[in-house]
DNA sequence: AAGTAACCGTTACCTCAAGTAACACTTACC
DNA sequence: GGTAAGTGTTACTTGAGGTAACGGTTACTT
């Protein structure tokens, strides 16, 4: 097992893997300090949960937001796992919407604590550098744009509006997810119909407006000109 | 004009009005403050931007979350008398569509400080325990599920969807509206009808699954059953 | 075997902004 | 003249984020 070429120094790659472990064992304790405690728990607190006291938090965080982003990063994970093959899927569109919609909704659905600590964010005193909110809805965002325009244009229609339209659709399951997740007055899978039947219909709408007639059931890349 | 019943003490009463005025002059410093030194002033800087000292601030707000509240209610009233006749209106359902989406990206367009410093709400340090933001959120998308509901029954058809739909729009359209306002790629007519369009051919494609034919053209009460 | 680079951990401190105490002056009702 | 509201100030307290300084442990390096 001896190494034949010696790096600068085995010592500093020792601890590589442990760091690294460290760091998400205070991630998990900030969100059972948050369960326990509220959003507002202080950085005495999170400590106390790892069972340490602060000056150890601060050898693995720079800073409070440095572990707020980190908290978020796990939860950006933890979305992107379910998001991304569903997002990726191919198959009927009116049900690779519903699969997308469905796929967020489980997640708040299964982490409702951890998903509003990170999206009200009041864990973090002054504005924090990196809205990881913001990014996670724009990478989803950019996606939908991409696999909108593609369907427009497979129509040959315009695509001009798949952008906008791609960051409205973000925002109305944001906004149904977050009014649902307060009141529960419906199962998700009911609310994941609602919203993939009124998204379908606006696409449907706008193709018929092109004068194009679409199936729900159609794959994705449907009718594209066979010539 | 001497009083005929002697109220409890004149003095009390003297300063009423002054005090209002007072704290909206208040307002209006912390918004000039936050314009120019970013979202995260102080209290001293509130201060200093009024020409008057910490205390003094504290005489007429209780805190710093009172004073952001205040800036919030301000925030509210300037969106609500722009969107309350816009909801109000009555006329062509594609047409009120176009005006409620329309009305609210003018606010924010000719506000956009003031409206990401209430909404982003960086300015409080602790969770503030009113969420004006989503009240009137929750205010709007009330409306507007009893617009659709409206709608949807006066073609006999089930409203179940409404309130869920409503919320989606709402977010929808805020969503949709910061995206513009942070590139600002398109003129604002261009989204409005952009976002219209979307939620008019939802609406349409609701109807149409139930075999109905809607008109954009079409007032709000449309077609009710003659009999 | 001695040296040292990385970690483990502690208590006691510093800092900065929110919020308060205490004091002095002004106005106009009683 | 007394007093209830306001005007304003400087100087303080408090609490949470963050740091200094200290000592111990492990295992790689020489």
């Amino acid at each position: 097992m001896a190494r034949t070429v010696k790096g600068p120094d085995a010592r500093r790659e020792r601890w590589k893997g442990h760091r690294e472990q460290r760091r998400a064992e205070f991630v998990e304790a900030t969100i059972a300090a948050v369960a326990r405690k509220g959003p507002d728990v202080g950085m005495d607190d999170v400590a106390a949960e790892a069972g340490v006291s602060k000056p150890v938090l601060y050898r693995h965080f720079t800073d409070k937001s440095d572990l707020y982003l980190a908290v978020g990063q796990k939860a950006t994970e933890l979305l992107m796992d379910r998001m991304g093959p569903a997002l990726v899927a191919d198959g009927p569109i009116r049900g690779r919407i519903a699969g997308i919609v469905d796929a967020y909704l489980s997640v708040i659905e299964e982490n409702p604590n951890l998903y509003k600590f990170v999206v009200k964010g009041s864990f973090v005193d002054r504005p924090v550098e990196k809205d990881l909110v913001a990014e996670d809805k724009n990478l989803i965002a950019t996606t939908l744009a991409r696999i909108l325009g593609d369907y427009l244009r497979s129509f040959d229609m315009d695509s001009g509006g798949a952008e906008p339209w791609a960051h409205a659709l973000v925002g109305m399951v944001q906004n149904a997810g977050d009014w649902w997740l307060d009141r529960q007055t419906m199962s998700r899978a009911n609310l994941s119909d609602y919203l993939a039947t009124l998204i379908w219909h606006a696409i449907d709408g706008l193709l018929r407006s092109a004068g194009i007639q679409a199936d729900p059931g159609q794959p994705l890349t449907p009718l594209r000109l066979v010539d």
